[in-house]
DNA sequence: CTGAAAGCGCTTACAG
DNA sequence: CTGAAAGCGCTTACAG
């Protein structure tokens, strides 16, 4: 069923049924509801190719999330429970603004190059992307696509500094400096002075804004930070899992207290800290990030740091299409606030 | 840039562009390199409305999730587990076959016009359907789009008795009613006699084989079904959590184990429990349902029956592009093995 | 208010 | 081996 049928049944011109699809106002109500009637009762739907060819927008935006994970690996990015709300709230969002998702996972560097493939071939009209890595040149070569793209978690100071803060791009954040702080004060406060840090991945904005956070807390409070406290997670829940372990079997002192940059690697702490025979937080205080499902799963619940990831990513939706459809003209970029939310996986000493 | 554009470039018309494009045989390696190189200088990729309009397919599956819950609530799907396990596996399969993937989630009955809209848009080449509840009318009208459709948690029974059994659909589902078997039997040989279970979504097909062969295992080994230890969970943990808290507070007597239609709902069992008190496994023993990621993190590791997501959904993705590619031509179906895994949540009696 | 026609950027018989 | 041309199904000035 084409719009030259429906014209036919309808009796009018292609012109006319392509009027009142689109709905033109030059077209009386009698005209319009005669093919609109036609329309209906064919479960006529326009070809979506035919009217992007022929200019109309393809209503749909590409969201690639990038993989903390090898591809290989079992340990894949579902293992990372932001992946999830974040996928459902873009496409809901999106989905409610009458916009389909393209939905790509990245793992190697090269498949960023689907990300231009995308734009290039004109399947989508704007992009989201999530958990980038510095690569200002990747990031330079997209954004001088001109295609709309919203970055989540990206460092706007190199954003900035590159001269990449284009028109075409907008950036979201959440304030993980500053809830991270407020993370470290917390354990601070409750008397824990030998605090350590089971790392995310330092090369993502997010992983380094929540070490420096902890690195600048300990050091403003004269506390020394000790390199066998910081254990290298890289948002991982196995590679947390090992180095709790690691550390455990070494028998080197233990800090009594720990950060950790989500919530994955802060479950995989309770696991290892639990097999050997630790209580939480009797014998150690953890503290999340993220606020997932998972962290009052856990027992105890998890104090963690909360990332509000739906406003983030309805905050994104809502700027690409604004973007797409040329509402939104500027650089632009909004930062979220993260607060720590207390619950019992950490104790006064 | 447009294939026109390179033609010029190369010295050589719009025909034979495409035909390098498109891996015809019938062009010599010296034109074929010399298009080639001009194709790589200007990043050139062919506009994928104008393929598609012009005969190719779209490349692109369309990925329905049912929701189980509302869209207003606060419980949206994702809170189910196999959401992102599902989808990540979906869109990581389809990737590698070439393949885009246009996500959708579903929540009430009108959205399934979504699906239908998708497919007469040509938007996508072919769908894969999960969690559908049972509507065989809803079923039948996207059937008779004649577009290839994957199902995945259907009951092949009520397809085959409607005649749905079309060359266009596929079924995929694991064996939940041996499963469900497996554990049931697991907790009688442990000693239970007095079993409840956490209902899943009756509706559903899964839903229903996991509760009939509850009922069965009981009656065949002539253990009375206890009204009041068939608790109402809806696959939704905050109704397994209230429905566990209800009964606790009622002061009925209690079953000494339950069988939960899944590891979320056994994840609220657990916190229920707990928060009344109760230690697992020795006040209560629970079996969950699916073996996501939190069987394990869960304390104790949750005994659970292990849903092959990741093989199912690889497995619908490819007999989709299989049908979309007209490799496939006859109605099919496949089910999985879904085992018990025995961790430490029932102990002996 | 409405139709004929050009154009969007490809692919693919068809002819040579 | 290769080009000219028709066609895919729309939208949108343009003319009336």
């Amino acid at each position: 069923m084409r719009s030259e049928d429906i014209a036919k049944l309808a009796g009018v011109s292609r012109s006319t049924v392509s009027r009142v699809i689109n709905n033109y106002p030059n077209v009386p109500p009698t005209t319009r509801d005669k093919v609109l009637k036609v329309i209906e009762q064919h479960q006529y739907q326009p070809n979506s190719y035919a009217r992007a060819l022929a200019g109309k927008g393809t209503n749909t935006i590409g969201l690639f999330v990038v993989s903390t994970a090898e591809k290989t690996a079992g340990n894949r990015i579902y293992q990372n429970n932001y992946f999830a709300p974040f996928v459902e709230s873009v496409v809901d969002t999106a989905n409610s603004l009458g916009y389909y998702v393209l939905i790509h996972t990245l793992y190697a560097l090269e498949d960023y190059q689907k990300v231009k493939q995308a734009c290039l071939q004109k399947r989508i009209d704007g992009a989201i992307m999530v958990g980038t890595r510095k690569q200002v040149e990747v990031i330079r070569e997209l954004v001088s696509l001109e295609a709309p793209i919203v970055l989540i978690d990206y460092d706007i100071g190199e954003i900035i500094g590159n001269r990449l803060d284009r028109s075409n791009v907008s950036v979201i954040n959440s304030k993980d400096y500053d809830g991270a702080v407020e993370a470290v004060e917390h354990l601070i406060t409750l008397g824990h002075r030998k605090i350590g840090m089971i790392n995310g991945s330092v090369n993502t904005f997010s992983g380094s804004e929540r070490y420096k956070a902890y690195e600048s807390v300990l050091q403003s409070h004269g506390l020394p930070i000790e390199p066998h406290y910081i254990l290298n997670g890289e948002f991982l829940k196995q590679n947390a899992y090992h180095e709790v372990k690691g550390l455990l079997a070494s028998g080197q002192e233990l800090p009594t207290a720990f950060f950790t940059a989500n919530d994955d690697m802060a479950a995989a702490a309770y696991e290892a800290f639990k097999e050997f025979g630790f209580s939480i937080p009797n014998d150690i205080s953890i503290v999340g990030f993220d606020d997932g499902p998972i962290a009052t799963q856990l027992a105890p619940k998890l104090t963690t740091v909360q990332v509000p990831i739906y406003d983030m990513s309805k905050e994104a939706v809502h700027k690409v299409v604004a973007l797409c459809e040329q509402t939104v003209t500027a650089f632009s970029t909004v930062s979220f606030p993260a607060p720590l939310i207390v619950r019992d996986s950490c104790r006064q000493l």
